[in-house]
DNA sequence: GTTGGTGCAAATTTTTTGCACTCAG
DNA sequence: CTGAGTGCAAAAAATTTGCACCAAC
């Protein structure tokens, strides 16, 4: 038995008036196809149409929900007009995004390890930290300061 | 001189070029009428019009993001469908906002010291961390468990 | 055969933009 | 005066929704 059909089994068993259906599988096989990747809910349009059927993209938005609820797939706003959706890995990833230039950096999950317990702790709050973008600056646009308000989205217009 | 006045006059200063309008600094005065609320773009229309000027929507947008640019303000999305702007607050504050409830709770800035700390070492970046918002689920939810997929945002609709 | 899911098209919502005009400096 | 900023109206973009139909169980 195949992740897919695993992970399907499992969504089924958590709920068993859902249904899994064509579409269903196709988003997941997008998905699991290019795990690390951060997919647009048009990417994953695009992807399932390469196999040659066509979802219609309201179908995709419910599909990409039903599998965030699940907790199965992340959603993030990196800055880039659409969200992205990834599968939540184990562990998860962030990003550090830079104002100006745009950089997007990598970080490891540790880096929220104590927040993450400082938040259970003092507040009994459980943290949904899957995959987190943070704003700031990266270090090469630190040494090249620019004018304050001449930043990335500015020049993305 | 009031503290208006002094937050204008160093804009200017920062920037020659840049004009103090009517529409700017009512803008500043609804925002510091009320400086821990969080406000959207219609609050603060609302708030000016209360003083007899009617701004157009595309000017208050176009001055709250001068003013984020220039780091007087943080543009937040707190998941409430329209991203809500506040004074840049020394120290700032965050909000953890429940997926369940929808309940928002305010945590102090020291949460993210170490955080910070670990960005500007580890990966020489600067983090832009002063209005967070962290989703996950408050203390009562958990007690209080719901089916996975029936989140805050679904009940909104 | 139920009813959950999909496709379609239209709506919604928030934010942005082009352009002529105005006013701050 | 001169160009930064505004108002207006229209566009843009991403996501959501109503509803008739289809297919998973």
């Amino acid at each position: 038995m195949s992740d897919l059909d695993r992970l399907l089994d499992e969504l089924r068993q958590r709920r068993p008036s859902t249904r899994i259906t064509t579409q269903r599988r196709l988003v997941l096989e997008a998905l699991m196809a290019d795990p690390a990747r951060h997919h647009t809910c048009e990417d994953v349009a695009a992807a399932v149409a390469q196999h040659g059927v066509k979802l219609d993209q309201s179908t995709v938005y419910r599909i990409l929900q039903w599998l965030k609820n699940a907790g199965v797939v992340s959603q993030t706003d990196l800055g880039s007009g659409s969200d992205v959706y990834a599968l939540a890995g184990h562990p998860p990833h962030h990003h550090l995004v830079c104002l100006h230039c745009g950089a997007i950096i990598d970080v490891d999950d540790a880096i929220f390890a104590g927040l993450r317990r400082t938040l259970q702790l003092a507040y009994r709050f459980e943290p949904r930290i899957e995959h987190f973008a943070i704003f700031g600056m990266c270090q090469a646009c630190q040494e090249h300061p620019r004018t304050e308000d001449d930043t990335f989205e500015d020049e993305m217009a």
